[in-house]
DNA sequence: ATCCGAGCTGCAACCGGTTGCAATATCTCT
DNA sequence: AGAGATATTGCAACCGGTTGCAGCTCGGAT
């Protein structure tokens, strides 16, 4: 079956080299002559060269593919993330092959084997949870970066946001807009997004000189549902609270609709606040506020930082910063 | 550079025979003696042999690759189907590279010309507006299922929903429910699912005998933000009406929105209906009323059907059906 | 017994690169 | 000028399969 035709060899008889020659240009790790590598990028030029993927990684045994790891197919957030990485890829001659943790320790350790052991020539982890150990293994043996997960060890290979920050302004927001009473609905109690944001929350908090209330905070996980069963706990338990502050948009739905299932008004009686700031939550009733991570932007990076890191260059990621986008869940409390 | 270890090589050494019997026996097209055949096998058993994707793509020159096409990485609905997608080429071998068609035909032209010179086998076309001369080509040179579309030349390559069906469905619900004054807030005026959807939404009307009010009907592009202005510009208007169905789920939420800013409740006052049931739907403020697609399933069920057609096996489709989920953001109309 | 074709199987070339090693050219130093 | 060091380049093997073609085996026809 012919392709797209030109190949190295080609380009070696116009260039009037040998094939091993046009092979170091293009992979530009031995020296070459500047004159020879001139004349043969501009073989390469002409013909319009375009290397065979299969060819390259058979000889050289690099597939030229990333392995994604992602939490959960579906989740809106660690999906941002995809589609940054999918642009990211395009047209750098490695391609993403994304596989699915399930949200769980041990299937997450699972496909990351088999990836390893499998061909990928470096690896995106999206998230996760797997121990700082096992971590330490997977990057002695590839290149890899951390995406939405700060690993203490690897700094340069992680990108994300500062969840703690970002908590605390959007806290101090609601805090500054009145608000006393603030309730936390948390996320899965052992993520480390969920207790960055505990710890954001419980700074401003503190700033504020208001004491927190353990009684306001919530653990949840998540999911919308466990919106609905933190308001609705808060309710049956007769606690007071003008604010919410939500683990993620998904929980702040819940939580909305909970409110609204017991004719609590928002933004009038309580306000809302999320997190991750999905492209629906600025057309929910009411728009909601919610911090923004620029997860597409994120994925991008990751996906062109690994490329780097798999020539051999070293990666630099620009700093990402969360923003609150002020919508209409939030009222100023007049008290 | 090691990787998983066994090739054919091994294969043919342990079975007593050469490469060549070992790779026949493989792609199983040649015919093998049975004995033979099965020696091969059980030695393939014993080594855990799997095949080197890059050597096959190599030699065969195919190249076990998919180029996916999908209109707008971000859009809920494609998305949903590039999940399934992806879970369908897990474990087959092949795997699927996507591309963004932007949602303009000339940019969708031209990847899938991208794609085609370059190095896929089969491809998968999620919804698209090319026409069906060009697809007719695209047929002709490569495996191809269209996913979300019905290209009445090539009824077993494609994999939809009935969407006028769908939406009688939904119309007749909200007739059902004692609606007579039903707007419309149609999708992208030339797009097939917003066509398909205005004609079950007419044949309904006209089955219960309620005429058809063209100005309740309204253009939209299938954002959030065209159904804030589709509502506005019915109220403006002065236009009566007890319901709305929506192109698409963003379309509600959108169409939510803006009842709430002109203090009109939902469902009180004027109930919505969606379409295709996004996860958020049934969290909305209230939740929302809404046809599910089984987007994942279709994606799945694509992927899979590619594979068999790239294999010469024909491939078969389960009949996909829409179902309305009944929720709150629909009332009885009292009168 | 000889011949023939069908059914299997092995040989070896080839897919398009990569890379260790040897060969050649060039340069530097004594 | 001669020797050793250094910079470039070419040769050829190899990555792990696929496949056209030739060769061998064997039963049945002549």
């Amino acid at each position: 079956m012919k392709l797209s035709g030109t190949t190295i060899k080609d380009i070696a008889e116009l260039a009037k080299v040998s094939k091993s020659t046009v092979s170091r240009v293009l992979n530009d790790k031995s020296v070459v002559n500047q004159q020879t590598r001139k004349t043969v990028l501009e073989a390469m030029e002409i013909l319009g060269y375009e290397a065979n993927v299969f060819a390259r990684g058979l000889a050289s045994g690099r597939p030229m593919t990333v392995g994604v790891v992602t939490q959960k197919i579906g989740s809106p957030y660690y999906d941002s993330i995809m589609q940054g990485v999918i642009r990211g890829f395009a047209g750098t001659g490695y391609s993403p092959i994304f596989v699915d943790g399930q949200w769980e320790q041990s299937t997450e350790l699972k496909v990351i084997r088999t990836l390893l052991g499998r061909q990928v020539d470096g690896m995106l982890l999206l998230g996760g949870d797997i121990p700082e150990k096992e971590l330490a293994k997977i990057m002695a043996e590839l290149p890899t970066i951390v995406v939405g997960k700060d690993v203490a060890a690897w700094p340069d290979h992680c990108i994300f946001i500062d969840n703690v920050i970002a908590a605390r302004e959007a806290t101090r927001y609601l805090i500054d807009q009145g608000h006393r009473r603030i309730a936390l609905i948390r996320g899965i109690s052992h993520h480390q997004d969920a207790i960055r944001r505990y710890e954001g929350y419980a700074q401003a908090l503190e700033e504020s000189g208001i004491k927190l209330d353990p009684g306001l905070v919530i653990n949840g996980d998540f999911t919308a549902q466990s919106g609905i069963m933190a308001i609705t706990s808060l309710i049956m338990q007769g606690t007071s609270f003008s604010a919410v502050f939500c683990a993620n948009d998904m929980v702040a739905y819940g939580a909305r609709l909970a409110l609204h299932r017991h004719g609590i008004r928002v933004p009038e009686d309580v306000s809302i606040v999320g997190f991750d700031d999905q492209g629906e939550s600025a057309f929910a009733t009411p728009p909601l506020t919610s911090v923004r991570q620029p997860a597409v932007e994120m994925g991008h990076a990751a996906a062109m930082g690994i490329v780097n890191l798999m020539l051999g260059k070293p990666c630099k990621f620009p700093v990402f910063r969360a923003e609150l986008q002020r919508r209409e869940s939030v009222a100023r409390l007049m008290s």
